[in-house]
RNA sequence: GGGCGGCUAGCUCAGCUGGGAGAGCGCCAGCUUGACAUGCUGGAGGUCGGGGGUUCGAAACCCUCGCCGCCCACCA
C-alpha cells in the first residue's frame, strides 16, 4: 500500500488524514482481543464514563493514557484487551433526567415510572452512541466486541451475585443508624457522596431550663432540630457544669425530660461547652446517644419538613420551622444570643440539596475483613501507585473504613435482591425466588431499595470478564494490569474495586494504578459545564487533529500538579505533526525506495552525522520506552519531540539534504530507519499521523499498529560521535549568531580556521551546516575567535568593536566566576575531582576565547 | 483539624538521585534558502514565593513563614 508523494500537501491535514485510519484498524480486527493467543496478556479495562453526558476533556485525557498503554503493549508483544463500558451512574443519571423533566415542567412523579424508565432506556441509548463515538473519533483502540454496560443483563447478574455471597458470608446487614439523607432525592448516600459548601449562618445560644432549679445553655446553628432533642452533654472535665451531669434539662417548647451527661466528644471551648444531644440528626450526637443510651427521636420527614406530631412546626420545612423556632425562644425569653457563625454544610453530590443526617433503616456492608485484606495487599506490595504518593492517601482511608452503606432510595438502579413474604421472613436470591425460603408463602415482594452505584462500579475489573461465570475471558485476562483514574474517586471506585477484587477473585484486580491530574480552565477554575468553563474535545479535535489532542494530554497527564488548559500548547503539537508530515515528504521525494530501506549496519557508518543520529536515535527508544513503562508520559513525548524536530529535523537533515538528493544510499538508509523507528515510538501517542506516514513509506507494509516496537538500539550508542557532534553545533551556532550580530557579516560565506584536526567529515559537515569554507590559512581581515579556532567573514574589514566588546565582557564574567571557584581552597579539597577537572578545562576554554577576540 | 501538591522567563509548564537556569507559546530582529512561513535563523527576558540552615557548592536537601489548590475529618 505505498504511496508517492504527489499526493502528500505541503500541509498536514489532519481531518482529512485521520478519517479513514479507525474504521481500517477495526475492521482488520486489530482492537480485538483473543483469549486463545499464546502471547502475554495485558489488560485494562476502561473506567466505564458515568452515562450521564458526552466524555469532558478529563475522560479525552484519561482515555488516551489508557490507550498509549494499551497500543505500546500490543506493538512490544501483548495480546492486549482493552475494554470499553459506560455506567448507569443511578443517581446521576436520576438527577440528569429530572432536570431534564423539571425543564419541561414535569416532576418523575407525574410522569410515572414506567414512563420514567423508558425514558431513561432513551437516554441511556443516546449518550451511549455519542460516547463511543468520542472514543472513535479520539483513536482509543478498544475491543467494541466486548462492549459492557452495567446495566446489561449479564452484568446485573454480576452485581446480585455478588450481593447474595455478601449476603451468605453474614456481611450484608439491616439497621437503623444515622445516615447522610437526600431531601431532594428521598435516599440516602453515602459519607463519599457529600460534599462540603462554606455557610454563613447564625449561632443560637438557647437557654434549657434544669429540674430543681437553674438553667443551662446550649449553642445550636440548627434550632429546628431541638425538637428532637434527647439529651444535653457537657465534658466531664469541665468544672463549669460538674453540678449539672446527672441532673435533667427540660426541653423548651417540647417539655421533653433531657438527661445531663458528661461525654469526651463534647468541646469545653466551643459556644457554652454545653451540647444539646440530638441523636436522631448529628452524627456526633448519635454516638453520644448510644454511649449514653439516650432515646432516637425522629423529627423529620423523608422530605426534609418537621416530623413532630401535636407541635406546630409539624409539617413545616426546615427553614420556616427554624423561623418559628427562633421567634417563640425569643418569646420566651429563652434566646440568649445570636452570632453570625460561618461554617460547612453538606450537600448532595449530585443534586445539591442540603444533606440531613436522620436515623433511618439502611443495608449495610461490613467492610472491616475486606479492608484488612486490602491492607495486607498493600503491605505485601501487590498493587503500585503513580505517582506513589496517592497509595498514602489510599492506605489512611482505608484505616478509617466504616461499614457501607449500599442501599439507596431511588428509581434508578440494581434492585437489592431481597424478596420479603407477608410473614416477614426474607428470601435472598440472584434469580427471582417462586417462594418464600422459610414459609414458602409465594406472596413475595421485593426489597423497594437500589444499590449504591459504586457497589457496581467495584465488580468492573472481573464482571466485564464474565464472573461469576468462569468464562475463558475471566480465567485469561484476570488481573487486569493498570486502571487509571482521577484522584477524586480513589475512594469511592480504586479501593472497593481492589476489596472486592481479592475477595472474589483471590486476587487484586490490577498491578499498576495511574492517577493522572486534573486539568483545569485556563483561568484555573475548575472545568464544568454548568460554570461554562468546559471544552469540547470533540472540537478541540476537529481544530487540531485528535493525534495532536492525545499528545498534549501524554504531556501534561502525569504531572505532579494541575494543568490550567493552554490550547497554544495543543496547537503546538498540531505543527508537530505538520512538522512529521514534512520531513517525511522530503525524505520520501528524495527517491527512497524498498531496496534502500534496509538497516544500517551498526559500525559501517562512517559520517559524523549519520553516527550520531542514530545515538540519538538508541537514547529516543530507551527514553520513550522508559516513560511509558513508568507512567510518565510526558518524558516519552518529550524525548520523541525532541528527537524529531530539535535533532533529525534540524540538524541531521540540513546536514544530509545533499546527499539525499544525491540519492545516497546510506543517508536514505539512514532516513528511513530513523524515520520509522520514530513512528513506532509515536504510534501509541500520535496513532493517526504515524499510521499514514508509515504507510507511505516504500515496501509492502502492514499496519504500523500490528507492527513492532523497536527493540533496545543501544548498538547504535556511540559517545564519541556525540562528542563531536556536539562540539560541531556548537561551532555552527556561534558563527549563526556572528553572522546576526555583525554588520556586514553575509548570510553565506566566511573561511573558518581550525585549531583541532577534526577530519574532513566534521569539516565538510560544518562547511555545510554553517555555510563556511573551512581553511587551513586565513583570508585577510579581521578574525573572530571561536571556541574552536577562528573565522574571518569577506567584506568585513573590521569587526564591529562593540559587538566584540560585549563578547568579551560576557566571557571574561563567566571566567571570573570559574576563577573565583577555583581558587576556593575547600573547593578543590572537597569537590569531587572530575568536577574540578571539568571547570579547568572551562578556565582554559574562556581564557583561549578571550585571546582570540582581542 | 489532619494530610498532600504547587509557587521557576509575560503565559502554560519541564528541571530525576545537589556541580555551568530550560521548552512551547508570546515578544523583538532577519530570512518568499527547492520538506515545512503550521517554517528557518539570531535575540531579549528569570533576586527559581520570602527568610533561615546544611554543604566547597542548593531551583533541587532540612526548618520556617506566606499565598494557591486538592483530599480526608462526627466541633454543635
Amino acid at each position: 500500500m505505498s504511496k508517492t508523494t504527489s499526493d502528500m500537501k505541503t500541509a498536514y491535514d489532519p481531518q482529512a488524514i485521520e478519517a479513514g485510519w479507525y474504521a481500517r484498524w477495526e475492521r482488520e480486527g486489530l482492537f480485538t482481543a483473543d483469549a486463545k493467543s499464546t502471547k502475554p496478556k495485558y489488560t485494562i479495562c476502561l473506567p466505564p464514563p458515568n452515562i450521564t453526558g458526552e466524555l469532558h476533556m478529563g475522560h479525552a485525557l484519561n482515555h488516551t493514557l489508557q490507550d498509549i498503554c494499551a497500543r505500546y503493549r500490543r506493538m512490544a508483544g501483548y495480546e492486549v484487551l482493552f475494554l470499553p463500558g459506560t455506567d448507569h451512574a443511578a443517581i446521576a443519571t436520576q438527577n440528569v433526567i429530572e432536570k431534564q423533566l423539571a425543564a419541561e415542567g414535569m416532576t418523575k412523579e407525574q410522569l410515572g415510572r414506567e414512563a420514567f424508565e423508558s425514558r431513561v432506556a432513551e437516554w441511556y441509548s443516546d449518550v451511549g452512541e455519542t460516547i463511543v463515538s468520542q472514543d472513535r473519533i479520539l483513536g482509543a483502540s478498544l475491543d467494541w466486541t466486548r462492549l459492557r454496560f452495567t446495566m446489561d443483563e449479564r452484568y446485573v447478574r454480576s452485581v446480585l451475585t455478588a450481593f447474595v455471597e455478601f449476603y451468605e458470608r453474614g456481611w450484608i446487614y439491616r439497621a437503623p443508624r444515622i445516615v447522610n439523607w437526600c431531601p431532594h432525592d428521598r435516599s440516602a448516600i453515602s459519607d463519599l457522596e457529600v460534599k462540603w459548601q462554606e455557610h454563613h449562618d447564625t449561632l443560637y445560644f438557647i437557654r434549657y431550663p434544669v429540674e430543681g432549679g437553674g438553667d443551662v445553655v446550649i449553642a445550636t446553628v440548627r434550632p429546628e432540630t431541638m425538637l428532637g432533642d434527647t439529651g444535653v452533654a457537657v465534658n466531664p472535665n469541665d468544672e463549669r457544669y460538674q453540678k449539672l451531669v446527672g441532673k435533667t434539662a427540660i426541653l423548651p417548647l417540647v417539655g421533653r425530660r433531657l438527661p445531663i451527661v458528661a461525654d469526651e466528644a463534647v468541646e469545653m471551648d466551643f459556644g457554652t461547652g454545653a451540647l444539646k444531644v440530638t441523636p436522631g440528626h448529628d452524627p456526633m450526637d448519635y454516638d453520644i446517644g448510644q454511649r449514653h443510651s439516650l432515646d432516637i427521636v425522629n423529627a423529620m420527614n423523608p422530605d426534609g419538613s418537621m416530623n413532630v406530631p401535636g407541635l406546630p412546626y409539624d409539617g413545616l420545612p426546615g427553614v420556616e420551622a427554624r423561623k418559628l423556632v427562633v421567634a417563640d425562644l425569643k418569646a420566651q425569653g429563652l434566646l440568649v444570643e445570636e452570632e453570625p457563625y460561618t461554617h460547612d454544610v453538606g450537600h448532595c453530590d449530585r443534586c445539591d440539596a442540603i444533606i440531613e443526617p436522620l436515623v433511618s433503616e439502611q443495608w449495610w456492608l461490613r467492610m472491616d475483613k475486606m479492608r484488612d485484606k486490602a491492607l495486607a495487599a498493600s503491605e505485601a506490595g501487590k498493587v503500585r501507585w503513580h505517582p506513589e504518593r496517592y497509595e498514602r492517601t489510599y492506605i489512611d482511608w482505608l484505616r478509617g473504613l466504616r461499614d457501607w452503606n449500599i442501599g439507596r432510595q431511588l428509581w434508578l438502579g440494581h434492585r437489592v435482591p431481597v424478596y420479603h413474604c407477608p410473614n416477614g421472613h426474607k428470601t435472598v436470591s440472584v434469580e427471582r425466588p417462586r417462594n418464600c425460603g422459610e414459609c414458602d408463602s409465594s406472596e413475595l415482594t421485593q426489597d423497594p431499595d437500589v444499590l449504591d452505584t459504586w457497589f457496581s462500579s467495584a465488580l468492573w475489573p472481573f464482571a466485564t470478564l464474565g464472573w461469576p461465570d468462569e468464562t475463558e475471558d475471566l480465567r485469561v485476562f484476570y488481573p487486569n494490569d493498570m486502571n487509571s483514574t482521577a484522584r477524586e474517586i480513589i475512594n469511592l471506585w480504586v479501593s472497593r474495586m481492589i476489596m472486592t477484587g481479592l475477595e472474589f477473585m483471590g486476587e487484586v484486580p490490577f498491578v499498576d494504578v495511574a492517577i493522572h491530574c486534573q486539568v483545569q480552565a485556563a483561568d484555573g477554575r475548575r472545568m464544568s459545564k454548568s460554570l461554562g468553563t468546559g471544552v469540547d474535545p470533540r472540537q478541540l479535535i476537529q481544530r487540531y487533529g485528535a493525534d495532536a489532542v492525545r499528545a498534549w494530554a501524554a504531556s501534561v497527564a502525569m504531572s505532579s500538579q494541575d494543568v490550567r488548559y493552554d490550547e497554544s500548547r495543543i496547537e503546538g503539537y498540531r505543527r508537530f505533526c505538520n512538522k512529521l508530515w514534512n520531513a517525511t515528504r522530503l525524505v520520501l521525494a528524495s527517491g527512497l525506495d524498498g531496496s534502500r530501506a534496509e538497516a544500517p549496519e551498526p559500525y559501517s557508518l562512517e559520517l559524523i552525522e549519520d553516527r550520531w543520529i542514530l545515538s540519538r536515535l538508541a537514547a529516543a527508544r530507551t527514553a520513550v520506552t522508559e516513560g511509558i513503562e513508568g507512567f510518565t508520559f510526558q518524558d516519552s513525548m518529550w524525548a520523541a519531540y525532541a528527537f524529531a524536530w530539535n535533532e533529525f529535523c534540524d540538524w541531521w537533515l540540513e546536514a544530509a539534504k545533499d546527499r539525499l538528493r544525491a540519492h545516497d544510499a546510506t543517508a536514505l538508509g539512514v532516513a528511513a530507519f530513523c524515520l520509522e523507528n520514530l513512528f513506532r515510538l509515536l504510534h501509541p501517542f500520535m496513532p493517526f499521523v504515524t499510521e499514514e506516514l508509515w504507510s507511505r513509506m516504500p515496501g509492502g507494509r502492514d499496519y504500523l499498529m500490528r507492527s513492532w516496537w523497536p527493540p533496545d538500539l543501544s548498538l547504535y550508542a556511540d559517545g564519541q560521535a556525540e562528542l563531536e557532534f556536539s562540539a560541531l553545533m556548537d561551532t555552527v551556532e556561534e558563527i549563526r549568531s556572528y553572522r546576526k550580530s555583525i554588520t556586514g557579516a553575509p548570510p553565506k560565506g566566511g573561511a573558518v580556521k581550525l585549531e583541532l584536526d577534526r577530519g574532513p567529515d566534521w569539516e565538510r559537515a560544518l562547511s555545510l551546516l554553517a555555510g563556511v569554507a573551512v581553511v587551513h590559512a586565513l583570508p585577510p581581515g579581521k578574525p573572530l575567535g571561536l571556541a574552536d579556532g577562528s573565522i574571518v567573514f569577506p567584506a568585513v574589514a573590521a569587526a564591529d568593536p562593540a559587538v566584540i566588546a560585549k563578547k568579551v565582557a560576557e566571557l571574561e564574567k563567566e571566567l571570573e566566576r570559574v576563577e573565583t571557584k577555583l581558587a576556593n581552597q575547600e573547593f578543590i579539597a572537597k569537590a569531587p575531582p572530575d568536577v574540578i577537572e571539568k571547570l579547568r578545562e572551562r578556565a582554559a576554554d574562556l581564557r583561549a576565547a578571550i585571546d582570540r577576540l582581542k
